[in-house]
DNA sequence: CATGAATGAGTCTTCATTCAT
DNA sequence: TATGAATGAAGACTCATTCAT
């Protein structure tokens, strides 16, 4: 049965989206993936040039879209943690399959490096708001797991639509955060 | 020969212990396992029947005791929080290595509902809380995680030899927490 | 449109010699030769019904070319020597690109036989001028080695435009052959 | 059944040496090499960890006996040739099966290259040769193969216990040789 | 008790060839 | 006539698990 490329291609990608998600990217299979979408693997590789490829096919827009974001950061340090907050919310809006990918599992993969560092730079910024209003700065390693883990969590349970829960969780871990913290 | 073969175990279950936290269940080898406790794979399925099996000796004194602590819990939502929380603090002390290879990777395991459970009974726990004092619930949600993470990631640092800095983030979570809710 | 099935013909022929004559039979891809001739693969297929057809299309004059040399030889074993040696240059002169072809990546294929048939000439030829001066004819066989690579040798270096070096090169073999023979 | 190391060892290498010499070491396949020696692919990579291991197991001696010879090379030009022709003769007599495997085909392979060298090396000082004469130099290049490919075949054809062949196969190709050339 | 050789199914990837359109 | 999507078998290599010794 001959099909239109795009279609095949839509079909590849909900696989592996899935096979992406479910397994992380080391542990995917480009088998089961391929015959998840009721195709041979030979086929799948004149799609995408392999795994890998396949994988950034599923991860890049968000991936652009975290760099343009790490690339026009606000120097000020609480602007900045707004400003990237914001930018959380916005991304794992649009790209939440993505983002899930992302952060489940990019072991393995070029892509790794993007979620560490973004990471990195949430806790670099708490590090500098906690400096400024003179509190304990290590503090700032595992609120940023928390946040990060937290608005996944959120995001996985697909029931926050509205974005109200990230908003509200978003406030819960910020409010007030100098008077909290020793 | 009893004492010779607990020795065995013994080498066994440390050079395991490594290859579980390092590359989590599904990518560990049982191969390498065996070669870094001096023995051979055949030797190795003498004394535990499968990877499962072993990953299981592994968690299984730290299954155990979130198995107790989960049967013993308070009826009272605030103290089961407190109850729990301390709970942690105290089974990360106590099972660190096994605690982050339980949360690290076991997916592909038995074990991981364990680790699921645990989330859900803090997450329970964190709503009845908040419906005490007549705040949206659904929050407990990503707050459950972010603990738990957090946690975690204090654990991975090895830097909080003391236990200060968990305190003082779990303090940072915690605080006022009814005010910060909608 | 008996005309444009003939350009593409041509179009096939020439982009698959350079594939044959870099890769040799077995690593060359027919993917590679549809593509550099701008045609898919369905289409080249049509033309040749598969590697070894196409193979068979490049290699063909040149394997008319040798069958006809070899029916035509002279009973006489020192003029059939002449006239082999004379018609190898002649080939080689003329298709340059088919010989290297076929001696330097034919195995896999039927044609490899032509090569080898082609140098069991030679040998035995070499041998009936041997044993007519009374000489140990089993050098023969080495020698007929000898002058075919080392035309090709020649052949690939592509600095014998003139064909002075073939010329000396056979001088240098074959002078005063009797008396450098046990 | 369970056999001895020592006996595999031997069963793989026999099959191995036949496959090389046969297709070289690109097309060779591991997975014939492991059904012809009587074994899953599984149990080949215990012995050899890849294909180009167990290559090197096979031409290896040869490679160190050639590198010796190279580093050992008199100075003087006429002296070299003798030197080389003589280290030819008895490497292919002490490593008949892997000469023909590392001429045959070693391309792919970090062995080629000693191929290629040893092929320079003679050249060059067949040039040297040549040029102390006052003869065009350039004949060395096809001589050089002319020599390389004779002996090959006169290996090849498993005749030649003796060595007879291949002295007089060399006597015909260097008797004189300063008149032979233009 | 212990060894480590052997298996078999899995991994990603490539490629000649076919066939619906 | 031509396209290029699809197939299937093969390539090198890995690994949990079993079993003869």
């Amino acid at each position: 049965m001959q099909v239109l490329k795009e279609e095949v291609r839509q079909r590849i990608i909900k696989s592996a989206r899935r096979e992406f998600k479910k397994h992380g990217f080391e542990k995917a299979s480009m088998r089961s993936i391929a015959s998840s979408a009721n195709m041979t693997v030979g086929n799948l590789y004149r799609y995408y040039k392999n795994k890998e490829d396949l994988y950034g096919a599923i991860i890049g827009s968000l991936f652009d879209e975290i760099n343009s974001l790490k690339s026009n950061m606000p120097e000020e340090p609480e602007s900045r943690l707004n400003y990237l907050l914001d930018g959380f919310k916005e991304l794992q809006k649009d790209h939440r399959s993505e983002w899930l990918t992302l952060f489940g599992g990019s072991t393995g993969t070029k892509f790794q490096k993007v979620a560490d560092d973004l990471h990195g730079v949430l806790r670099d910024t708490l590090m500098d708001v906690l400096k400024k209003n003179d509190r304990r700065p290590e503090i700032a390693v595992p609120v940023a797991s928390a946040i990060i883990y937290g608005l996944n969590t959120i995001l996985k349970s697909e029931k926050d639509k509205s974005g109200d829960l990230a908003d509200d969780f978003l406030n819960y871990m910020m409010v007030d955060i100098a008077n909290r913290v020793a």
